[in-house]
RNA sequence: GUCCCAAUAGCUCAGCUGGAUAGAGCAACAGCCUUCUAAGCUGUAGGUCGUAGGUUCGAAUCCUACUUGGGACGCCA
């Protein structure tokens, strides 16, 4: 628990005292005491509302009750330096300025650790996303859900989660066969052969490239064999090599999954139709028109869903319920999955099997993902301008670089869709959001290297005392509640508080390097505290940064 | 028709568990480099929080209806 949350702890545990020491409330019906930060500094360092709450209890005027609680509260016990009453019953809480004493030595002993929490009590939570079908590489619309699911995850393992990230291969479908016959007919086209590209098959260039590779590697070996042969083998092929660019493209993006799950694993030993089976036992299955139904609507969803179809193969939901239950008997805490706002349809049914199957609702939680638009030069761009296809994240890496496409994806909630302005994205100015809170690291780390050539006493002991101006406060109240700040957004899966929150950082932190010069060889002592709150700020600029997986330069 | 998401300054968006005078950036206007990086800072101006009800001591925030924009509604995957 770091000092800011101390302090909170110790503040609410002397109100509730106070409250029950004036016979306001009994212990029962004392409400949650609620503390805020206001964000008017007259209103002092905290405020709680509890005298508007206590009104009806008591029976009394906020402001008597507020005058009731002030009396009796232990002022000493809380580090409290002075309480005003205000507004319609606001306490306002004027905290002793030792209090923030405590945070830059915390953050220079913790250095990269500083943020994390146990706040998750280790609970072992899943995050599956991007899980696109090995059928092509990525495109725009996987760049947001990667960076989101790498980013959430990222999140929870800070604030003290047991994380896990997968991605779910559908390498079983029919859809995988499209992708065999298309590479077939690309390789065949290859060797000059007369041969259409299926209506329904995959046109974009890597399967073209693929049947380029083919051809380089094996000639025209496969135009002998029979077609089965051949198609198999070039099914095969297309599934290990648009795994290898999804792959290679996600780590380029640098986001890596813990475990790759392949759907085939789940026909190897009976998965399915072992799932299937407990759903029947449960009585959630029927048979109609010769298809075999699952009753999602018992759980809320619009209509029953079929599981297998009159020929006797399963539907697509079939083998991801199957993937679920073995998610599930994995002994995770909860799961999280990252989907695309097309397949939002999909989850009333999902959180019906996962209740079909015995378990609670909550469970299993669906963040979805909602579009993105790219803008260039004040238009939407539709598709890309190399290949006319849809804009893939390779594409959007070269043009803008890994740094500020990970930024942008996540400065916004994932239920708003996102105007992604490229030529923002790429500037180089006060304009672009990334660049502005990197050169407050990059600025921070100049004056540091310089203190150092400067002969300054950069590891001295220092005084506290020397940091009194409001900007500093300022500073050290806010690099104080980053903790917290990594808590909320992992509890509330808002990665964009992160983001908001660096800027602020990196906000304050230019505000006071043009206000205050922190090398200063007329005042040694000012200029050693100074020196220890930039090297904190430089920290926590940078672990903010990590967090969503962008660099923290030290030149710029 | 049903379901999901969104709607806040001219533009792009914050706004935490309902709280005090709704905040940033851009654009506009006026300033700041002899000084640790001006990729920066300071100030001015800009708002019926989509509309109408409701709950509450108190609503941008919660509830209901409606409007607008986006998406989804298959024995496709």
């Amino acid at each position: 628990m770091n000092v800011l949350e101390q302090t909170e702890q110790k503040l609410k545990q002397e109100i509730s005292e106070a409250v029950l020491k004036s016979g306001l409330a009994s212990a029962e019906e004392l409400p949650e005491i609620i503390l805020e930060k206001p964000k008017d500094k007259s209103h002092g360092d905290f405020a709680t509302n509890i005298a508007m709450q206590l009104a009806r209890i008591a029976k009394k005027a906020p402001r008597q009750i507020a005058d009731e609680i002030v009396k009796v509260i232990n002022e000493t016990e809380a580090s409290i330096e002075k309480i005003e009453i205000a507004g319609p019953g606001f306490i306002n809480f004027f905290m002793k300025n030792d209090l923030l004493e405590q945070i830059i030595p915390t953050i220079l002993r913790e250095q990269d650790n500083y943020g994390k929490s146990d706040a998750g009590k280790g609970k072992r939570i899943q995050v599956e996303f991007v899980s696109v079908n090995p059928t092509g590489d990525l495109h725009l619309g996987h760049a947001r859900g990667a960076a989101y699911g790498d980013v959430l995850s990222s999140l929870l393992a800070a604030a003290g989660y047991n994380v896990e990230r997968e991605y779910y291969i559908n390498d079983a479908g029919s859809q995988i066969d499209k992708l065999g016959f298309s590479v077939e007919a690309r390789y065949l086209q290859e060797l000059g052969e007369d041969v259409e590209m299926p209506e329904d098959g995959y046109h974009g260039q890597v399967i073209i490239d693929m049947a380029k590779a083919i051809v380089a590697e094996d000639g025209n070996k496969w135009l002998e064999k029979s077609h089965e042969e051949r198609f198999e083998y070039m099914k095969e092929y297309g599934l290990k090599a648009s795994l290898r660019n999804i792959e290679r493209d996600l780590k380029d993006f640098h986001v890596e999954f813990d475990n790759w799950f392949s759907e085939r694993t789940l026909y190897e030993d009976d998965q399915i139709p072992n799932a299937v089976q407990q759903l029947k036992e449960s009585g959630y299955i029927y048979e109609k028109d010769g298809a075999t139904w699952f009753k999602t609507t018992e759980f809320g969803d619009d209509k029953d869903r079929v599981i297998i179809k009159q020929d006797g193969n399963y539907t697509y939901l079939t083998p991801d319920i199957a993937y679920h239950k073995n998610k599930l008997d994995r002994g995770f805490d909860k799961l999280i999955n990252v989907w695309g706002s097309d397949h939002h349809g999909y989850v009333a049914r999902m959180n019906a099997a996962i209740q079909a199957l015995g378990y609670p609702a909550d469970k299993l939680e669906v963040k979805i993902i909602q579009m993105v638009n790219l803008f260039e030069g004040g238009e939407k761009v539709r598709m890309s301008k190399r290949t006319g296809k849809a804009v893939s994240l390779r594409e959007l890496m070269e043009e803008v670089g890994i740094d500020a496409t990970r930024y942008f994806f996540v400065a916004r909630s994932n239920d708003s869709q996102l105007d992604f302005d490229i030529d923002l994205a790429r500037s180089q100015s006060n304009e672009n959001p990334v660049y502005y809170v990197q050169y407050a690291h990059a600025r921070i780390c100049t004056m540091l290297s310089q203190a150092e050539t400067r002969g300054f006493d950069v590891n001295g002991k220092f005084d506290f005392a020397e940091l009194t101006s409001e900007k500093e406060q300022e500073l050290l109240m806010k690099i104080g509640s980053f903790p917290q700040t990594v808590a909320d957004a992992a509890e509330k899966h808002a990665p964009q508080r992160v983001t908001n929150y660096v800027f602020e950082l990196a906000s304050l932190l230019h505000s006071f390097y043009n206000a205050e010069k922190v090398l200063d060889a007329d005042a040694p002592e000012r200029t050693t505290a100074r020196i220890a709150l930039m090297k904190a700020v430089r920290i926590t600029i940078a672990n903010a940064l990590n967090l969503i997986g962008v660099t923290a330069p030290e030149k710029m």
